[in-house]
DNA sequence: CATGAATGAGCGTTCATTCAT
DNA sequence: AATGAATGAACGCTCATTCAT
């Protein structure tokens, strides 16, 4: 059911044709950026931490916010999308037999998806209060929602009653925010040690939460 | 209603002794680090919107970081007590009818206060995935929840039967995460344009949904 | 005997009509600027260390520099030219037996004289290296040397055969060494614990070594 | 005999790795410590007398005081043991006379060695009063003095009954004040023009007086 | 591709000095 | 006489970026 949970930076490295030199780059980018914020994280930190020389930064990578964009960019591109609305290709391929159902294959599923790109979450989230270029994207993103097959599910459901007939933007907020009050302290706070039974218990809590706000009564 | 609803930092500006040009510091301060942020504001942009000279920001603060304490203390000092623990002032003085008279007002009322203070919220939010310090300080600020007039109200509504048996931080986690979903897409696009018609829509909405999710079926 | 041995510094403050709170910004810079030099001493540490604000440094001292002036003007008027030159107090008034008694006087006299004026040695040794003005003062100084008492009591001693009959200069240069040798390891390290035993030791052994070298054979 | 005598820092700044740039820093930096004292020069100085970028001075120094130190560094491993202590590769191969021919040799063959690093004798005079490092690391090299060759051949004079019967530190400390009596007045007025015959001269001087002062009568 | 010395603008901070009160 | 807020030039230092090798 988790198969195709992973580490979305670690699968966008082995798909470049970056040298190995540069690969490290883009990894010690991501760990420090993380641990340190973009701002605090400078070009020495990130060669000395890679095993490599300072000009080799500038090798691949036009400059530091180069390194930004290469690690965000992949995470916009892929990340989002599977999160909150590209559901083809697991979503859109299985049967859910109700509700519950459904809230609890993508929260655990994207529960499990966000501790594994724990390091780009916090890249993101600091991030997005200095770009508005990064805003843009995210709202183009959620814009699209509308018609993919999260929507057409949801839509189901509400059709057959099992869901309230609020606007479907309402819906996904509630979803989403529920979801981010069990992710974000683990986010904020970088905690490491979250297993899979602390996350099927999470998806509980939030499912049982969302069914009873989610059901007409 | 709303009458001490107010800006927390306008406030504490005037209960210093700082000089005018020292006020006007912290004021440019705030609202630098809230655009730009922390980092990629310099103490000359700081003396330049505050008009004074740059040594005239050393006078009263110690370093770049002491002007960011003296906007973030009173913050966390006032504002998180007073948004997620301390009704004895509003909330403890007044008789609520039932859990949507009581959630309606706390949450219309702490909305109107995060867009207040929208400026340390941004601050706050970047800040706090870079200092341990803050996170311990909200810790012990959620910490203390368990025993404040909130929580005395809220086991008021279980015995009532008006609310579910959940434990108290599972309810306070759904009910800030709702409150949240609201709040947080301004905060981040720094949006200046919330109408209070709009926050009493996105009250009820709000409240509608914490209702069927939070009442016992 | 070394009756009239004593702080020319404090001495000098009780002669000016300064205020307590001036004597006390002199008395606090005598300490600072000898404990860590001149460049190193801010205002701002002389205003506490004196109780005193900032601004009052500036009441009576037209500068920083005018403060380092202060302590080194008496200095070089009263210390030099008793340390080198004027005798006519005691020297000159005093009956001398031989060469090993004048000696003994001087180099014990001085010697507690230098340790008693620790600080301004300590601020003028880091001071000459900077100031060719000093030199200069410490030059002319010197050049009186010639016709001072002193002088006359060593021209004495050669005439009696009781001293080599090496030019005046030198005879001075050799005191003032062996002198040093014993007075300057205290300077640098900043000693306070030196006893008159011990400072009779030193001039033992010194008059010692000076008879030896200084004695025609 | 005084064919080894050289500049200690020309010397070690050839044996490092330093590019042609970072040598002109610490050249630069050497003649400006040594003028206008560490304190009174800024990197801004030493830079422009470099013909170097600033940040170029901070390539290969951490900070100004590496810089103080790398000049300081081999003067205190190599200059200090050899003018006090280690005479292993002269004194040690070579057979003197008596004891005046011992004093001719190491007082004039250190009086070349002492005014060919004037400069670092100037840096360090001056920092001597700052830095307790510096006092520890010159009382470690006298610590060692007691066992070198310098200390044997000043026993096997006194067995030899050429010298005076003194325990050996105040022997070294009258060889060596005597010394400085003819060199720290050239290296407090920086003067540039002592001659060999000068010299030559003051050798002859400073010997007259210590065979004079040391010699048992 | 990789290097690392070199750059110089800009940073946070200090500090001697001034001046209105 | 004394204050202390205000000043702004200068400081030590960092850093993203370039480029010859």
């Amino acid at each position: 059911m988790t198969k195709n949970i992973q580490n979305i930076f670690a699968a966008s490295l082995q798909q470049t044709n970056l040298s190995p030199k540069q690969q490290a780059v883009l990894q010690s980018s991501l760990d420090l950026f993380s641990t340190q914020g973009f701002n605090a994280t400078s070009t020495k930190d990130i060669a000395q931490e890679a095993g490599v020389a300072e000009g080799t930064v500038y090798q691949q990578f036009k400059n530091k916010n180069g390194i930004l964009q290469a690690i965000l960019d992949p995470f916009i591109q892929s990340v989002l999308p599977q999160v909150v609305q590209d559901f083809t290709t697991e979503v859109g391929t299985r049967q859910f037999d109700d509700l519950e159902d459904f809230l609890t294959y993508i929260i655990k599923n994207r529960m499990l998806f966000a501790l594994e790109n724990k390091a780009q979450i916090r890249i993101f989230a600091q991030e997005i209060f200095r770009s508005d270029e990064l805003v843009n994207q995210v709202k183009n993103q959620l814009g699209t929602l509308k018609t993919g097959s999260l929507a057409h599910q949801l839509q189901e459901f509400q059709r057959q009653g099992q869901l309230v007939q609020w606007p479907l933007p309402r819906l996904l907020q509630f979803v989403f925010s529920t979801f981010m009050s069990f992710i974000l302290p683990v986010i904020i706070t970088n905690r490491d040690d979250v297993s899979e039974t602390q996350v099927e218990q999470w998806t509980t809590e939030a499912v049982t939460f969302l069914l009873h706000g989610l059901t007409p009564q």
